[in-house]
DNA sequence: CTTCATGCAAAACATTTGCAGCTGG
DNA sequence: CCAGCTGCAAATGTTTTGCATGAAG
């Protein structure tokens, strides 16, 4: 979170409570929260916040590299304040939760897929989607 | 091609003109084509067809398990119609093109994440974002 | 004070839906 | 024939944009 105010405040954008509101949000909440999860905590202390300036934010937020986008075909797409850098995600398919594994294999499997294609990876996304333990247990 | 127009007849869908240059072009195209790439190609034989008729067309093959749509936030949804079941994808940044690599550590990955979580993991996306060799040698 | 951010409403997209008329089997 | 598809246009849902007002620094 202060890295984040920091990162706004070095290129001379305006802290202003709406930031601070989403910066918050998105620091602290482990869920992974939607555009709309955002804008209503935010509406809960500021009522006259706009849908706009949401998006202004997470999107200014994402330029500078402090959140990460996990955009899904079905337009609900999520953001992740905690951990910039691409890591796979647990998603489960009744409750929506989102959770970040601790995988290891993974940097292996980027190279072995270099290797195989001739292609420069930059970046990558893995997800899985399934079934959590409480969902599993709610059945 | 033959197998997805089978899936159609057992279910008792028509087989129209239009079906027919969808399946066709899914079958057939390596570049995994967006719904406006298909529309495209479509309108070429087809100059009337509409592009709500290719919504339908493709998720409808979706929903018969032919097609895997590969979603993105930004809204350019491609579709892979070779190869239904979840696999990586290798997405070149510049020119878009996408390709399938042949991974072999993928499998032990998804135990290790799901050992970790407790997820029962049904699926499972995974995308390297770089540059292909084209691209690299054409800088 | 000056510039930038906000909030509203309208615009811009991509996708879906309703429905009259057409057509495949 | 006639159920079900097509194509149009309108509806939808999400994200973006333009602009006047308001607030941060």
């Amino acid at each position: 979170m202060q890295q984040m105010l920091e990162k706004l405040r070095e290129q001379k954008f305006r802290i202003t409570p709406q930031r601070l509101a989403v910066v918050k949000i998105l620091a602290h909440s482990k869920n992974h929260p939607s555009v709309e999860m955002i804008f209503e905590q935010v509406r809960r202390d500021f009522p006259t916040t706009s849908l706009a300036t949401i998006y202004k934010t997470v999107s200014l937020l994402k330029e500078l590299g402090e959140v990460l986008e996990l955009g899904f075909p079905e337009g609900g797409n999520r953001f992740d304040g905690n951990n910039p850098a691409p890591h796979p995600h647990m998603i489960c398919v009744r409750c929506k939760k989102i959770v970040d594994p601790p995988l290891e294999a993974l940097s292996g499997l980027t190279r072995e897929a270099s290797q195989k294609t001739g292609y420069t990876i930059l970046s990558h996304r893995l997800d899985f989607f399934g079934i959590c333990p409480e969902c599993k247990q709610n059945n």
